[in-house]
DNA sequence: ACCTGAACACCGTTCAAGT
DNA sequence: ACCTGAACACCGTTCAAGT
C-alpha cells in the first residue's frame, strides 16, 4: 500500500496525491484504506519513510568528516530517486518516522568523534540535520505544478531583464548563475543537478564544524 | 487581500488555507477573487512575499561575515512573525517573488567581498541561500495539524523508550537533546526557539565559507 | 478482520450573467 | 471593471452495513 502511495506521489506530486486515486490504483473503495491507516497524512509519512529507506551506512567510516560526507551523499541519492517528496522533507516530517533513532544515533556518534559534547553537541547535531536536509530540499524543489514550461520561459525572460544598474553583480554573473543557482535557475534540480554546489555545500558544513570545534575547545 | 490571506494562513496554516474561507473573511463570493488573482497558489505566494517583506539591510555591513550574520538573523526574525509559512519556504517558492533580485544581488555582493568569483561564487551563493532557508524551515516546522498535544506526548514517550544498547549516545544525551534538538524535540521552534543552535549554525556557515575560500585561493 | 456503499461537509475553478 | 450565482468535478473522512 505504501509502495503504491509512493508511486502515486512520484507521478502526481504530494499536492496532487489523493486517497481516492490511491484507492483506484489498488482496486478498492477509498474508505477501505481507513481500516489500515489513520488518514492521508499517515500515507504520505509512510511513503516518505519508505523512500528514504535505511540511511545508515554499510560500514563504519574512517573518520567523522568522511562519515558526514557519506551521509549527506546517501541522503541526497535517496531523495533523488523520489524527488517528489522533497517539499515535505523539511516541512512536516523531520520529526517523524523518516528519521529513525538509529540515524540520530549515527549522527551523534560522528559528532562525538569530532570532539563535541554537551550543549555544543546538540548545536552541532542540529547543524548537521539542517545541513543534510536543507540543500537537498531546495535543490529538488519542484516547479509550479501547472504550466511549468510557461513559468520557466517567463522566469528566464524576467532574469534576462534584470536592471544592470540596480543589480550589477547579478547581471554580470548571469551566464554563470543561469547554469544552476537558486532563484535564478528556471529548472529544478531533478533535470539540472547541482552536483558541484552540493559538494561545495557539504565541505562548507564540514569545514565549519571543524572550525567551531577548534573555537570551543582551543 | 494578501494581508487577509496572510492572516488566514497565520491562523489555519498553509494546508488549512482555503480560497472560500478567505472570501468569507473579505465578505465576498469566492469566485470574485479570481478576477484579481490567478488562483490559490498565487495567493499563497503573495502572502509569503508579503510576510518576508524587505530583507535588504538598512545600511552597508562592515564586513562580509557581519553581513551574512545580519541577513540570517533578519530572515529568521521575519519568518518567526509568520511561522505558518515555514512549510512552503524551501518547498516551492524559493524561485519566486519571495526572493527579489535585490536580495540576490546583496548576497552576491557579500560573497564577492568575501573573495569568491566565477563558479566558486555560484557555489558559495547556493550555499548561502540554503543556509539562510534551511535551518529556519526545520526549526519552525509545525507539529501534525490534528491532535498536536496527543502527538507530542506520544513522541516524548517514544523518545523515553529509546533502546540504550542500540542507541547509547542518544539515550545518554537525551536530557540535553530534549531541550531542543531536531527529531528528538516534541515541540516546534515557535514555542521553543533554538536561538543558540541558530547562532551556532550561522557561525558554522560563515566559518565554512571562510575555509572554502582559503582552499580555492591559497 | 476487512471491505462496501452511502453520505457529509467540504474543496478550487469555470463561466455566463449581472451591474 | 468588478462581482454574483450557479455549476462542475473533485476532495478527506464518518459510519453503518455487509461478508
Amino acid at each position: 500500500m505504501l509502495v503504491a502511495a509512493l508511486a502515486l506521489i512520484d507521478r502526481k506530486g504530494v499536492a496532487g496525491f489523493s486517497v481516492r486515486d490511491l484507492a483506484r490504483d489498488l482496486g478498492v473503495y477509498p474508505t477501505a484504506l481507513y481500516w489500515h491507516v489513520p488518514g492521508r497524512n499517515a500515507l504520505i509519512a509512510g511513503a516518505v519513510a519508505l523512500a528514504l529507506g535505511d540511511l545508515k551506512p554499510a560500514r563504519r567510516p574512517t573518520d567523522w568528516a568522511a562519515g558526514v560526507r557519506a551521509l549527506f551523499r546517501r541522503y541526497r541519492k535517496a531523495v533523488r530517486v523520489h524527488p517528489a517528496i522533497a517539499p515535505v522533507l523539511g516541512a512536516q516530517l523531520v520529526s517523524n518516522e523518516s528519521m529513525p533513532a538509529e540515524l540520530v544515533e549515527h549522527m551523534l556518534m560522528l559528532l562525538e568523534r569530532a570532539g563535541f559534547s554537551g550543549d555544543q553537541l546538540r548545536h552541532a547535531y542540529n547543524t548537521l540535520v539542517a545541513g543534510m536536509v536543507g540543500f537537498v530540499t531546495l535543490e529538488l524543489a519542484p516547479l509550479p505544478d501547472e504550466d511549468p514550461e510557461g513559468w520557466a520561459t517567463a522566469h528566464r525572460q524576467r532574469m534576462q531583464e534584470v536592471d544592470a544598474r540596480q543589480c550589477p553583480t547579478l547581471a554580470r554573473e548571469m551566464p554563470h548563475l543561469a547554469r544552476g543557482a537558486f532563484v535564478v535557475r528556471a529548472s529544478s534540480g531533478v533535470d539540472q543537478p547541482l552536483d558541484q554546489s552540493f559538494e561545495f555545500w557539504t565541505e562548507t558544513v564540514i569545514q565549519g564544524l571543524a572550525a567551531m570545534r577548534e573555537r570551543s575547545a582551543p
